[in-house]
DNA sequence: CTTAACATTAACGTTTACGTAAACGTTATC
DNA sequence: GATAACGTTTACGTAAACGTTAATGTTAAG
């Protein structure tokens, strides 16, 4: 497919695609004479999987960090060990973000609970 | 206390204090003749928690709302239930980050486990 | 084979969250 | 009361992640 489509499917700009090229993140599956980015369907997989990290506040740079050790197939165990260590890097970090979002969430609900016990003693003390 | 001296607790510099005063999320507590700015320690304690904000990938701009309602004292029944209403939304979006993440997590062990199972059976044969 | 629709590169613009001078006033200490 | 240390405003600089022309080439449809 086109760039156009391509950004489409993806809901994204030409621009970003471009720019994510730019970037070292993706590349076209194709560019033959006419200088035309044509691409294959998995990198519509990849564009996926960015918009999904960015989500999770991810940069670019740790984005392509993390992509590039998601697709490398390591040939040795050197290799897979390495990759092993890398990950669990990222899910000691990522365990940390979860308890932070679980305190702020607890913070939320004192707050609600709190605000609500005003409430009803408010409607109490008027009926 | 001085500028300096909030910046040194908070660990911050100055000229993110004044950014931050430029942006409205916080105020000295007194501004007398010579145009020098007097902390007192609640100001600490909200530069605490726009950094503790800050680290949940918050922007200065939904920080300000969210301390807003923190720090309003709503007065009557009316702006009690809105600021509930306001907290409840920030609840869905705490979950539904939570649980992005909590998926990320699982994406990860998976991987290691595939890792750790490939390392095993290479570890096997070559014994 | 003309033309609309889409592609290319190059380059400048935009927002966020500050960093970093520059030019100058204030305060505390000796 | 000189001087170091710290404060003030103004304003330009920076990195990230694109948006937005501009000038130009390519492709597909009629």
């Amino acid at each position: 497919m086109t760039i156009g489509e391509l950004a489409q499917r993806a809901k994204v700009t030409p621009r970003t695609i471009r720019y994510y090229e730019s970037l070292g993140l993706l590349a076209p599956s194709e560019r033959e004479g006419s200088g035309f980015r044509y691409y294959g369907p998995e990198v519509l997989a990849r564009l996926k999987k960015i918009d999904y990290m960015k989500n999770l506040n991810f940069s670019l740079d740790e984005i392509k960090a993390v992509i590039e050790v998601y697709y490398t197939e390591p040939t040795n165990r050197q290799g897979k060990v390495k990759i092993i260590e890398i990950l669990q890097t990222h899910l000691k970090e990522t365990d940390e973000k979860i308890a932070s979002f679980q305190q702020f969430r607890a913070e939320i609900t004192t707050q609600i609970a709190k605000l609500q016990k005003s409430v009803e003693e408010t409607d109490t003390k008027t009926s």
